[in-house]
DNA sequence: AGCCAATGCGTTATGAAATAACATAACCTG
DNA sequence: CAGGTTATGTTATTTCATAACGCATTGGCT
């Protein structure tokens, strides 16, 4: 990452077996609630996200979407992404042009990322933007996302920086 | 806009005549103060970021650099933000992929904005982080830049919709 | 002054990220 | 089962950003 250090990218587990399946089927679940649909490209885009290490790039997504090699096409992802972000299942890290799975419950449309710079984990945390709101009620505006992205060190990172 | 309205692009309102010079002045001499050099793309680059109505996209200063009309070369243009966010003088907006000049005091890396999704201008304010630097604190990172883009209405388009 | 290391610039080319546009298919729902 | 709506497949293009290289300028140092 930008800064200088070189780990064996660690951190985030990523999900598979059991825990992965599990997490797919919440994601189904609470589509068929909200009549909302988990199709094939969908659902592979998510499987993807949930099974990586850290950040997804879109072209890396794009290149491991067909299971025997084959990539998927530019719009296929992008149009999946766009509705896991949409239902509240997926980030975009707009600072890393990458994606995320949602580790956090619910939809409402605010997200917070702790990215270190070293190894290259973005670990969501609960975002308390009160401070933010007031200031933007005080000026008038009606928000509806909000996104903040702290970059820095992570604990491991740092004691070896 | 990403919403459907349609405004004479407005706000945000531009420096010219007197009031640009003084802050590009007052860039320079802030520059001399730290031995850092205001050359003249990166001075042009800024005056173009100053002399705006709204963010700036990169190519759009590409395509307004030269005072005749020649753009310049991206490089040039992508060195000159560079070198301009690094001394606080502007910000990029990544959910916009775009440019402001910083209209706040100081070179905190720390940036708030609030971005109208109708007629596209993006209000910086003071951010007020300190629920986020304690959460990352607790979580045992070393936090070095922090942005936050909330997305919404601003008070002008808010009555209009 | 003359040297030299560091920094910045000009230029060409290429790489990475995202979307436009249009045709086809699957799905509800009445 | 007809017809609108939503989703996908496909081709091409646009938009955004950087790599790599050589030359110019700067600022310290003897």
């Amino acid at each position: 990452m930008g800064v200088d250090c070189h780990h064996t990218e660690s951190a985030q587990p990523g999900l598979e077996g059991a825990a992965l399946a599990s997490a797919v089927a919440a994601a189904q679940s609470k589509c068929e609630r909200t009549r909302e649909r988990l199709t094939p490209p969908r659902r592979r885009v998510l499987e993807l996200l949930l099974e990586a290490d850290g950040p997804m790039k879109a072209y890396d997504l794009i290149a491991a979407y067909g299971q025997d090699g084959e990539p998927a096409k530019p719009p296929t992802v992008y149009r999946a992404l766009e509705f896991l972000e949409r239902l509240g299942f997926a980030h975009r890290i707009e600072s890393l042009n990458a994606y995320v799975p949602c580790r956090m419950e619910g939809t409402s449309h605010r997200a917070a990322f702790l990215i270190c710079e070293c190894c290259g984990t973005a670990e969501e945390f609960e975002p308390d933007f009160s401070p933010q709101f007031a200031a933007a009620e005080a000026a008038g505006y009606a928000v509806r996302t909000v996104t903040l992205e702290a970059r820095g060190l992570c604990p491991a990172c740092k004691v070896e920086a």
